[in-house]
DNA sequence: TCCTTTATAGCACGGTCATGCTACGTTGAT
DNA sequence: ATCAACGTAGCATGACCGTGCTATAAAGGA
C-alpha cells in the first residue's frame, strides 16, 4: 500500500474542507471538485473515501454534530463549579458564563456558528441532514434545562418561574443572538452579545442570589 | 404585440415562483429552468423579463423586502392604537399584538418565514443579496425601537431599563423564535411562540401597568 | 523477489446549468 | 392590408456537475 493513511482522519480533513467552502461560499459550492480542491486532493482520491457527494455532505454535518457536542459536554463539565458552598453570586455568574460558551465571541466559535447556520438551515431541504440539526437542537435544550434546573435547585432563579417556558427562551435568545452575529456581525458584536445575555440572565435569576 | 402583459406584473409571478422553489427545494434549486417551469413559463418567457438568473434572484428578493416592509408598516398602523386615554393594560396587549405580528402564527406568516430565512442566511453567501437582507433587519429593529420608545414614554416599562439594550434582546428573541418555528415546527408551535412572547413581554413591562 | 492490497489520479459520459442568438406568432396602429 | 413592436419559444454552446470505470504507483507480506 501507499503512504498509510487513517482514513477516518481523511475524511475528517475533508470534511474540514467542506466547512471552510460552505462558510466562505456557501454549502451550495461544496461540490466533490471544489471541496477535493479546498482539501488539497485529486478528485479520485476524495472518492475513495467517500460513496459520492451526498456521502460527504452527511459525514461532514454528522462529524461537525459530534464534534460540536463533545465541545458543549466538555465546556459544561469545566465551568460546573460543585462547590455548594459558594456565594449565590457566583453561581449565578457561572450560570451565565457557561450560556456564553455557546455565543460566538471569538474567532474560532464565529467560524463553527457560520458553519452550524448553514448546515442548519440547508437541513430543512436536505432531509439526510436532518437528523442531526435535531441532535444539536436537542443538545442544547437539554444542556439548558439542566442548567436552569440546576440553578432553580439552588434558588438562584426567580419564584413561579416555568423552567420549560424559560429554557425555550433561552434557547431562543441564545440561538437568535448566534444568527444575528453570523448575519450582522457588524450590528451585533461581541460584547452586545454579552450584554443581552447578561441582562437575560439578570431578569430570570433572584435579585437577593446576585448579591 | 401579444397578450398585452403588464411586465412588472409578469416579474412579480416570476419572484413568486422563486419564493414557492426557495421554500420547497432551498434557494439553489432556483435556477431559471425549474423557476420558469414553477410559474409554468418557457425558459425564454422568463428571460424576456430578466437579465439573467442573478437578477431574477435580486428582483425576488427585492421585492420580498419591500412586501414584507409594507405589510410590517400597516399592521404596525393598524394596531396603533392613539388613545392615551385606554387603560395601561390595554396598551401593554398591544405591544404585545405588534410583536406577535412578525411571528409566523398562522401558515401564510409560516411561509412567508420560510422565505425570510432563507433569503437572509442566502444573503451571507451572495453579496447582491445584501442590501435587502439589511433593510428587512433595520426595518425591524427600527420598529422595535419606535416601539419600546412610545411604551416608555407611556409609562409601561419597567423603570431603568436601557431601550436600544432591551431593543436588541427583543429583536434578537423576535428572529430566534421565527428560526425555531421554521426549522423546529414540531418543537415550537404557535403555542409555544406566543407563550414565549407573552413571558418576554410581561417581564418587560411595569408590574403596575399590567392592572 | 513477487504479488496483493491500498492510495492516488484521471478519463469519459450524461445531465443540468446560464446565456447568446435566432425564429415565430400575435397584436394593434397605420 | 401591412408592418413594426413585442411576447413567446427554443436551439447551440460552453461550463460545471456527479459518477462509473480504468490506470498507475507505492507498500508490505510472502
Amino acid at each position: 500500500m501507499p503512504k498509510v493513511v487513517d482514513p477516518e482522519e481523511r475524511r475528517r480533513e475533508v470534511a474540514e474542507a467542506v466547512f471552510r467552502v460552505a462558510r466562505r461560499e456557501g454549502l451550495e459550492q461544496a461540490s466533490l471538485r471544489n471541496v477535493a480542491a479546498e482539501a488539497g486532493l485529486a478528485i479520485g482520491s476524495v472518492r475513495h473515501y467517500f460513496d459520492g457527494q451526498a456521502d460527504i455532505m452527511i459525514f461532514a454535518m454528522r462529524y461537525f454534530a459530534q464534534r460540536a457536542g463533545e465541545r458543549l459536554k466538555a465546556r459544561a463539565q469545566r465551568l460546573k463549579t460543585p462547590d455548594p458552598d459558594a456565594p449565590p453570586a457566583e453561581h449565578v455568574a457561572a450560570l451565565e458564563a457557561l450560556f456564553a460558551e455557546v455565543l460566538p465571541l471569538d474567532g474560532e466559535r464565529r467560524e463553527e456558528a457560520e458553519v452550524w447556520l448553514t448546515f442548519v438551515t440547508s437541513a430543512r431541504t436536505h432531509p439526510g441532514l436532518e437528523p442531526y440539526a435535531t441532535q444539536m437542537h436537542e443538545n442544547l435544550r437539554g444542556l439548558i434545562v439542566r442548567l436552569l434546573q440546576a440553578a432553580d435547585g439552588l434558588g438562584l432563579l426567580r419564584a413561579g418561574l416555568d423552567i420549560e417556558a424559560e429554557a425555550d427562551r433561552v434557547h431562543v435568545l441564545l440561538d437568535g443572538l448566534t444568527m444575528h452575529a453570523v448575519l450582522r456581525p457588524a450590528a451585533l458584536g461581541p460584547e452586545e452579545l454579552s450584554a443581552v445575555l447578561h441582562r437575560h440572565v439578570t431578569e430570570i435569576t433572584d435579585p437577593a442570589a446576585r448579591r
